[in-house]
RNA sequence: GGUCCUGUGGCCGAGUGGUUAGGCUCAGCUCUGCAAAAGCUGCUACUCCAGUUCGAACCUGGACGGGACCUCCA
């Protein structure tokens, strides 16, 4: 297995991945809450560690992926008060909570399908699990570091961070957010100002509530995580993934408990994506910046002037590192386009080059380079950037202008299979469907007769085609070796 | 206000103390009946100020700009 490196936001420096019993790897990433379409920046999170879970895989360790869907238990505010997301939407709405639920995890999974997204190994719920999370709860309070009061049991955030480091993934200091943190309505039950709910007493009118110890409730949001996980994964696992902004309150909380309920670390690695911006600005749809996964791929959206599909927008994400902010911009997108379709059109290339006797190009190097930058903190840019050197060497090669060996153009393919297609998770846009096939066949009946029209040197009849066949969307492509054609 | 991150060529976006990132755009050339495609060549950047150094865009300090978190959020 070769030394791969990844940054730990715990240790805020890369380090060489480890796995505690390779070849297994236990993975978890906190997935979405399910209340609403499935917001562009939850893709983006859900695309990196994609990449990351399909190299882990490529480079032999397997991987129990873990993701979960909070489908109970996130409320409005993080001061434990307000309403569940969810029970606000089921009245609104006049649905069942489990409905809402079940709209949104099918559309979450249509959307992350069209991203060509790996399903994970298991895809565990809040409400599948709320016995796990009152059994963690009630033993955090055995161990005297969480505490009921009416129904409602919070962790002692200060108690907890006597003997442990509490702040440890974001680097703050205690006093700094005791002091900072702001007074809020509800919380009068809370010892300290930074204790947090793990078990949430319900209002007679609440929807989804379970009976308890403690009386009628539901979990807090964190515990979910907490209880998964180790069930999962057990209490200590190799890598948690999840978007930046819930390093410093989630994945802190979780931590907390974790410690405080088995007393370990629960995880070696902590990746944290950053986030995604608009021309600048984070999307958000308060700023009314954001558009949907399915307004993105029609275009169907003021900000937007034409829609991508999904495989160019993942090819522009793989862009930029998991860890810098993803700006969405027309012209970005639209660069982005164009490059990937020219990678796409290079691998049909590669399967029509012919082999030379000796090759003028390294391509094991190139190979090395791929490694290289995806070992490095799952480098994708640089990957794309090597795999354009890959896209020069096909082009010029059929030009003539360089020479590979058979035994070089197999390395290519198996480059291209290996990084776009297994670990970039990237595909051709359909091109096996029946019409597809029909419409090859009539394009090249039209070609044809261009072709004949060439020969003749009736040259205002050979263009007219062309210049026809343009403007319906399909670009003619002269050679020496012959007319092809795409979309 | 506090904590942290960040500032790269027309646009997007990597990276390193001294050597070409890459993509897109633009210009020229090759090829072509013309065009497109493809290839080649060119456009050589690192917010500002001071310091460390033989040498800094890359290290340190400061200024200014942008962002994230501190409040639901991937």
């Amino acid at each position: 297995m070769q030394p791969l490196f990844l940054y730990n936001t715990l240790t805020r420096k890369k380090e060489e991945f480890k796995a505690i019993s390779p070849p297994f790897v236990g993975m978890y990433v906190c997935g979405p809450t399910v209340y609403a379409d499935v917001h562009l920046g939850n893709c983006r999170t859900f695309i990196s560690f994609d990449i990351i879970y399909r190299y882990l895989v490529h480079l032999g360790y397997k991987v129990r992926y873990v993701r979960n869907i909070t489908d109970a238990g996130h409320l409005e505010s993080d001061a434990d008060t307000g309403e569940d997301k969810i029970s606000k939407k089921a009245k609104l709405q006049q649905l069942e909570p489990m409905e809402i639920v079940q709209t949104y995890t099918v559309d979450f999974h249509n959307v992350m399908a069209q991203f060509n997204a790996l399903p994970p190994s298991i895809e565990p719920t809040a409400t599948g699990h709320i016995l796990e999370q009152q059994e963690i709860a009630q033993e955090i309070i055995n161990k005297g570091l969480a505490y009921e009061v009416n129904g409602t049991v919070y962790f002692d955030v200060e108690k907890f961070a006597k003997d442990h480091n509490y702040t440890a993934l974001t680097g703050r200091k205690l006093e700094e957010l005791l002091e900072n943190t702001r007074d809020l309505e509800g919380q009068q039950d809370k010892k300290g100002r930074l204790d947090f709910a793990l078990w949430i007493k319900a209002k007679p009118e609440h929807l989804m509530q379970w009976n308890s110890a403690w009386g009628k409730g539901f979990p807090g949001w964190h515990i979910e995580c907490s209880a998964m996980s180790t069930k999962y994964l057990g209490e200590q696992f190799d890598i948690h993934g999840g978007g930046m902004d819930l390093q410093a309150t989630h994945h802190t909380n979780e931590i907390a408990q974790s410690i405080a309920y088995c007393g370990k670390q629960p995880c070696n690695y902590w990746l944290h994506t950053n986030m995604l911006t608009v021309s600048g600005q984070k999307m958000s749809k308060s700023l009314g910046n954001s558009f949907l996964p399915s307004e993105l791929f029609s275009g169907n959206h003021p900000l937007l002037d034409k829609g991508y599909s999904p495989m160019t927008v993942r090819f522009f994400m793989m862009q930029t590192h998991y860890r810098s902010t993803l700006d969405f911009s027309n012209e970005a997108l639209q660069a982005s386009e164009k490059g990937f379709d020219r990678l796409m059109e290079s691998h049909k290339t590669l399967q029509t080059l012919i082999p030379s006797a000796t090759s003028s190009e390294d391509i094991k190097a190139l190979e090395t380079r791929c490694y290289e930058a995806m070992n490095d903190d799952f480098n994708t840019p640089v990957l794309i950037a090597v795999l354009f050197d890959a896209v020069r060497i096909i082009n010029s090669a059929n030009d003539k202008k360089l020479s590979l060996t058979q035994a070089d153009i197999e390395l290519l393919k198996k480059i291209y299979q290996h990084f776009i297609f297994d670990v970039m998770g990237l595909k051709a846009v359909s091109e096996n469907s029946k019409s597809m096939q029909v419409l090859d066949k009539v394009v090249n009946i039209v070609l044809d007769l261009r072709n004949k029209a060439k020969a003749e040197k009736n040259f205002p009849l050979s263009d007219e085609i062309r210049d026809k066949l343009t403007e319906s969307g399909v670009q003619v492509k002269d050679s020496k070796e012959g007319t092809a054609w795409k979309i």
